[in-house]
DNA sequence: GTCTATACTGAGATAGAC
DNA sequence: GTCTATCTCAGTATAGAC
């Protein structure tokens, strides 16, 4: 069968959302998509190539649209620094679509990050994407250091994930409207210590 | 020798700090520990509760001197609720000091938190501790809702697992510092749509 | 009580027949 | 392309030596 490769990217999808990537063995995944073993390591050559195939099938439009509405929305600023909360929309909005549409692969997302194997997936697949929202990002806030920036960064991509694996209960909109309303405080907050509060 | 659960304790401490938890075998830390593979289970039963008392056995008291720390900084404010830099200092300050006696077990803790252990660690040995600051934190931002408050205690989460698994090298105090205004900033923002920026 | 030796089950990966 | 058989290594369990 030709669609061998698509049984066994469901069936993956499906369990690593339900149970994480870890806990999802290849033999679990094989019975649920009725398929034998060694058509997996034929097919995809190991377990993470299978995951990064599940991530970049799914995620490569998701980010297409991001970079697309970054640019709308920057066009539409005409050269002036957009908003935090204007780039944070942009990142979240394909995603909340995709959530309405495919909620366990953003449940897959979720759990890839929250077990550490997103940096090696951003670093093959999101990085264009990634940097072109940094620079937006940094534009947003030039009343802090770069040091300081690439910290709030860094714990952007902490929230992200810890909040991406929640439970898949509850309205997904609402949720990253919380989110961008807490990242944008973040990121306001002044450079040094002073006047906070 | 008696020590040998002590030798095994440091051997998986060094291991799991540097490679992650799940990357760590049992046989890694025999060959490490210079002791033999049913040692471990003679001694701590299977590999999670040998990682439960690891991190009870050091995180323990860094949670005694956080609730000490809470509870002064109350009685010094007379009643007044604490202002959240102040709820996240008692928080951080006992694990800054920790971090440069022992910066190894900090990047544990870190490893936990983003392999996902850390909800099942908090439920058996970290509920006081923690019941207590959120309490705290409530009372510093009255201006939300419990829901919206609710999430923010778990953007917090995310955020502060995502830092403590940071690379090593650096200053400690300066990075809990840059993450206590980051955060600050996040739960001061407001609850709903509307003026921000 | 403490520890060693050894075996059991299930994981991912691979070679080679069809 | 697919399947059978097998390899290595993981966590775990137990029997028995000191």
């Amino acid at each position: 069968m030709i669609d061998t490769k698509q049984k066994i990217l469901d069936a993956a999808e499906q369990l690593i959302g339900d149970q994480g990537y870890a806990a999802t063995s290849l033999r679990q995944v094989i019975a649920a998509a009725g398929v034998n073993l060694a058509a997996i390591h034929y097919h995809f050559g190991s377990k993470d190539e299978l995951l990064h195939e599940l991530l970049v099938r799914k995620a490569g439009p998701v980010n297409e649209k991001r970079v697309e509405l970054l640019e709308r929305y920057a066009a539409e600023a005409d050269g002036a620094p957009l908003p935090i909360e204007k780039v944070l929309d942009a990142f979240f909005a394909p995603m909340v679509e995709t959530a309405d549409a495919n909620p366990q692969f953003v449940r897959v997302m979720g759990r890839i990050v929250v077990e550490g194997l997103l940096p090696a997936v951003v670093q093959r697949s999101f990085q264009p994407m990634f940097s072109r929202f940094v620079t937006a990002l940094r534009r947003a806030v030039p009343h802090i250091s770069e040091e300081e920036f690439q910290w709030r960064i860094h714990f952007m991509t902490g929230v992200i994930a810890h909040t991406l694996c929640g439970v898949p209960g509850g309205n997904f909109q609402e949720r990253i409207d919380r989110l961008i309303r807490f990242l944008a405080g973040g990121f306001h907050a002044p450079g040094v210590r002073g006047a906070e509060r």
